[in-house]
Order: structure tokens, then C-alpha cells, then sequence
DNA sequence: GTGGTCTAGACCACC
DNA sequence: GTGGTCTAGACCACG
């Protein structure tokens, strides 16, 4: 289980963390009980400073995603996949709702959307397809 | 024409001035050759501090959206709609592009996500309908 | 409005002005729009990392205790003295639980409890008294 | 007589054992010169590592509780009675102590603070008013 | 001026 | 080994 951070873009390198990890767990790729990867290890496959790790952990700690096992590392809590699915449908929903907004507001037509989205889903749906059919 | 504005949104100011003039422009609302607020002005109305809005407006040059009418003001550049229309398409597409992206990778299915589009864009079409339609 | 900090004590400094914090919003010391000090003010007054203060500030923002004025600080949000008000009731209760734990598994009577209480409230009392009648 | 771990709480397991022991003698449930169970044994029985057990056992020796009898084991101190109930004193005091000071620095008045201690404390002790009679 | 992010490195407690 | 805390200092975006 790898995660991908663009060092460079827009959103904080720890925000990445956290969304992806709640994504996984809502996506089934994270369960519960689980390690998440310590600090140290990830720090080192992801050439990010430990405190950027630790950060994003730790928010996942108060966010009630991930809970310690003293001395031992972090795990996935296991009421956490409801949690993480409702929070990954208000993430895409809230977007959604930025994209209605601006287009609406900038005069593009709901077909002219409905096309866009379309498109864009068939795009990415089917680089998706082989993982999510297997 | 106004703006309207979110002091506490997580989008600066100054970009949300330069989206929604954009956005203005495409949707016909700016047209070409129409004079845009004075600083001053704005800055009054929106309760808004005046270097913003400066920066708004020379983001807004810079984007060739807004040129100066020597002493008297700024106004929208005659060639700018073709250039907000593409701004705004590209725009609302990488914000789909986010949706969908993050939707995925969370194990929303197709299906769910195109439920939560269609509805949310029955939500806000309907209650703008009123404009759109005119 | 000052805080005091005990760098040494077995809390972490940032809880400690956490706690400070949604305990001076409880007491009315604190209301609702204004100011806190700045994260380098307060860094120079209590001689303490930035980077310390910013971690109590975020996680009072995250509790939706501050609110950030973008550009120029972080004022305390207006709903949050019942929030505040309720975060020290259960404080309380947290902590009184415990000392009940601990005496009664321990052998202590209700009696020489309730003596305990009242002989420590009436010292505690007593010192604040004055600034409480006023 | 066995203990109660709670291997998330905020306070650390080996301290956890600590308190425990000494809350037992000071309660009369150990008694000088009995034996505790082994650090394999409770090991076993508590699914905690030994060396956590060992620790509590090393602290309860420097803490004069508890004295190795050669290569049969550790028993409780015949003179270790009245200093647990010491400890036991000084531990709820201090526990009392940091609640009177939140409740009071928080605004809490000394009614309401005496409501909720009474209202906890009629709830502990009802509960466990059948053992302690007996 | 404000807060936010990231890095670097040190130290601690716990298991 | 694990995470947690703190310090130091740099850089950035925002108003």
C-alpha cells in the first residue's frame, strides 16, 4: 500500500497524506485493525521529513481514522470505514458543487456539463476499469 | 453587477474577484468595452481592503481580461469572452477532474458518482434557473 | 490576557494553552470576536517556539474555537463559549472521575473524600475570591 | 486479585500497574507479605509485554512496596501500608487539586463544582458500595 | 504585519 | 523499535 505525493502542488503535502489514507480506508484498500507505515519508514520511502509524516498521523488521530498502539506503531480503527466513506462523499460532493457553481455561473449550458462530466468519467473510469473488475 | 464575496473561504480574495470577473465575462454579464468598479469603489462596497482588489485587477490585466483606459479606469478587453469562456471550461473541468479523481480512488462507483452529480446539479440549475433561461 | 506556562510540567506546552485558552472563552475572559495575540507576540511573551504557539492556535481552530481573519490573525469564533463552557464541564467531570476512581479503589471513605474537597476548595476559593466577587 | 489495563488510555501501562498495587494495599486487598503474581504470569494473563510488566515491578521495589524474596519471588512490604496510603492521599489530592483549578479558572462556580462532585460521586459509590461493604 | 508549511535535528517516553 | 514534543530557521501566501 503506497501512497503518491506531488512535493510541488498546490495542497500541503501533509493534506495529501491524510486524504489518501482516508480514501483507502474508504475504499477498502486500508482495513481495519491494520499498521499504517511508521513515521520513520514512510518518511524514507517517500523522501518527506519524519515531522511531515507525524503531522499528517496526527491529524488522522484527532479526525478518529487512525489510533495508537503504544510503542507499537498506528492502526487503522476499526468503526473507521463508515467514517471515511462519509467523509470521502462530502469531499467529492463539495467539489462537485464548486464545479456546478462556476460553470453555472459562467453561463455554460447543463448539457454543455453533463458532456464534460461524461467525458471526463469515461476517461478515467476505464484507466481505472482492470483494478476495480478484477 | 456585483460580487459576491467570502472573507473566510479558503480561496483568496483576490482570486475569488479575478474568477468571478472571469466567470462574469463568460457568461455575458462583462461585456467588452464595459468599465469594471474603481478600486475605491469596490473596495467600499465589498468592505474589502484596497490592495486586493488592486491585485485582483492586475492578475486580471495580466490575463489580457481587463486593459486601462488612461485616467478614467479599467475596462473588459473586447477579445477577452473567447479567453474567459476557455478559462472557464478549463476551469470547471479540472475541478471535475478532481472529483472524479478522488471519488475513485475512494471506491465510489460510477453509478453513485453520476446519482451525486445529477443531483446536485438539479439543486443549483433549478435555482438558477430563472437567470439561465432569460 | 496572559497565560502562564510551566515548560517543564508533565503537559506538553501547546495543550497547556489550549486548555488555557477554552478555559479563559469558558470564564468570559475571553469573548467571542476578538483578538488572540499573535504567534509571534506570544512567542516573545512567554519565550517560546512559534512553531509551538502555531500548533495550539491549529488545533484550536480545528476544535472551532478560533477562527482565522485571513491576513491579519485569529479571533475567537462567536459560537464557541457553549462549546467552551461544555468542553470544561466535562474537563471536570473527566478529571473528579478519576480522583473518585483512585480514592474509593484505593480504600478512601466517602467521608474523608468529601473533606478532602471541601478543605481544597476552601483554599482555592479563598485566593480567587476576591477577583471572582468584583 | 487481578487488575484492570486499559492499554490505550493516556496514562502509561507500567504506571498503570503501579497505581494499581499500591491502591491495593492501601485498600487492604494486599497485605504484607503476600506474594504478587510473577512477571510471566501476569504477562499472560494481562496479553502485556513482560518487560512492561517488569518495569511497575522495579518502580514498586525502588518505592519500597514490594521486596524480592531470593529466586521465590516479589511480596508486599509489611511497612508498606501506611506509606500507600500515603501515596493514595497525595494522589487524589493532586488529582482534586488540578480539578478545583480548571473548574474555577474556567468560571465554574463552587455550587456547581460541588453538584457535580457529589452527583459523581453518588454514582461511584453506590457501585461499588456492595464490594467495600462486604 | 499575519498565519501556514516544511525541513533539520535533538530529546523523551513507551514497549 | 515506535510516536510525541520542542526548537531553530527558512520560505510562502495573504491583506
Amino acid at each position: 500500500m503506497y501512497f503518491s505525493i506531488d512535493p510541488n502542488g498546490e495542497v500541503p503535502i501533509y493534506e495529501q497524506l491524510v486524504r489518501q489514507v482516508k480514501l483507502a480506508v474508504a475504499d477498502g484498500v486500508l482495513v481495519g485493525g491494520q499498521m499504517v507505515p511508521s513515521v520513520r519508514q514512510l518518511s524514507k520511502d517517500l523522501a518527506i521529513n519524519p515531522n511531515t509524516i507525524a503531522r499528517a498521523y496526527q491529524e488522522l488521530q484527532s479526525d478518529l481514522v487512525l489510533e495508537p498502539l503504544r510503542g507499537r506503531g498506528l492502526v487503522v480503527r476499526r468503526d473507521s470505514f463508515t467514517r471515511c466513506t462519509k467523509a470521502r462523499n462530502s469531499l467529492v460532493a463539495e467539489t462537485v458543487r464548486r464545479a456546478l457553481a462556476d460553470a453555472l455561473s459562467g453561463g455554460m449550458s447543463a448539457a454543455e456539463l453533463r458532456d464534460l462530466f461524461e467525458s471526463e468519467l469515461a476517461k478515467q473510469d476505464v484507466s481505472n476499469g482492470k483494478d476495480t473488475k478484477s
